[in-house]
DNA sequence: GTCACAATCCCACTTTTGTGGGGGTAGTGA
DNA sequence: TCACTACCCCCACAAAAGTGGGATTGTGAC
């Protein structure tokens, strides 16, 4: 926030998007987009080269879930202001971002002056949940499943379609010790059956 | 077309990327984006109502997938050219659209400069499929599951994590027939499993 | 140093899926 | 009429998943 105007990186695989919002963006006083990104890798590589202020991210991109990626970024650029922009109106989702550590959380189907009046209240320092997000946090006071490393693990083969014994396989583990995993998962998650884990795994974006 | 401008209806609930778009569009000469719609219910209820020449379709929409309700939306509007603005560079959800009768196919990843190229191909009188959706046909020669009513239906609940005696109890059929379904289902979508089914409908947005 | 808990493995048993058949009717188009 | 297909039902057996226990390590918190 060099004087006063916040340095903005746009990370988004919709290059559709960020053209637009990049327009929005720049037209609002004390914001600048100073880059754009279309994956994490590429937010990674331009953060570690240039001065940025405030993150606006997507949650789904082409390798990886974001929000998995923001307790690394903010480690490496802690003043760095992170805000979410995602198509995902699912109160874990936006739990699990905040207990990351990000500033904001929008919704993409906001009009571009919403995501501007998010993006300034967040360079100013505030905290900024876009009002559809907090109504939603508020009905489900659900506990937000903390799968472990392994559990996640387990659950991103289960969601490529692979069977108890072929994720055993794959992470040479004995097919019981999986049987166990998927026993926890389906707890935590609160599916009755493989197919319902995919269900809440894709549905979740977890 | 009447008189060289082509009207064009904007259909996507991302009101940030209808916000871009819209601007972009009416910048190039000859189109003008006469509305703009949120759903699938507003999208008819515009059409019904105002002369458009073009319509920009999301394929995922809050009411359901959009290529479902092609077929229907060119049956009432027959001269209606319809170009897909889709995320899902998967062959079987193009090759479902192109079937379904639509002039072109963008994806969301493209920057605006070639959104409107696009459009204004199609409006021209062309087909245009977006090059990256292009290769993706070639590469992938593989025929489309044609599912039918009833197994659709059925797919839908296995969607929702329901299990076979959950689906029967649901349509109110047998047990076997339900299991049967299942079976055509595991064999069209190249599935293994309930699991992998839930995988496959998910990706491909059956 | 105890306590919790992730991570790993095991057994036994039931239920659900998956696979391989076998039927039938009704409608559609050649 | 014949072929084809959607739609509906059935049996039997094998394989996988789900449920209820059990256990041993190691690690990090308090």
């Amino acid at each position: 926030m060099t004087d006063n105007i916040t340095r903005i990186l746009l990370t988004d695989d919709h290059n559709l998007l960020v053209d637009g919002l990049k327009r929005s963006l720049n037209e609002a006083d004390g914001l600048k987009v100073v880059g754009t990104a279309n994956s994490i890798k590429e937010c990674m590589e331009f953060l570690s080269g240039h001065p940025v202020d405030l993150l606006l991210l997507d949650v789904q991109l082409p390798d990886g879930n974001s929000i998995d990626f923001v307790p690394k970024i903010l480690q490496a650029h802690s003043s760095l202001k992170i805000v979410i922009l995602s198509s995902f109106a699912e109160p874990t989702v936006i739990r699990r971002a905040i207990d990351a550590g990000i500033s904001g959380y929008l919704l993409k189907n906001s009009n571009s002056d919403e995501i501007t009046k998010g993006v300034l209240a967040v360079a100013d320092g505030e905290h900024y949940i876009s009002p559809e997000a907090n109504a939603l946090l508020k009905e489900a006071p659900k506990h937000v499943p903390s799968l472990t490393r392994r559990e996640r693990e387990v659950l991103h083969l289960v969601v490529e379609g692979l069977s108890t014994k072929e994720i055993a396989a794959r992470l040479d583990l004995s097919f019981d010790t999986i049987h166990d995993y998927l026993r926890n998962l389906r707890i935590k998650l609160d599916a009755k059956s493989m197919a319902d884990l995919v269900c809440r795994a894709k549905d979740q974006c977890l």
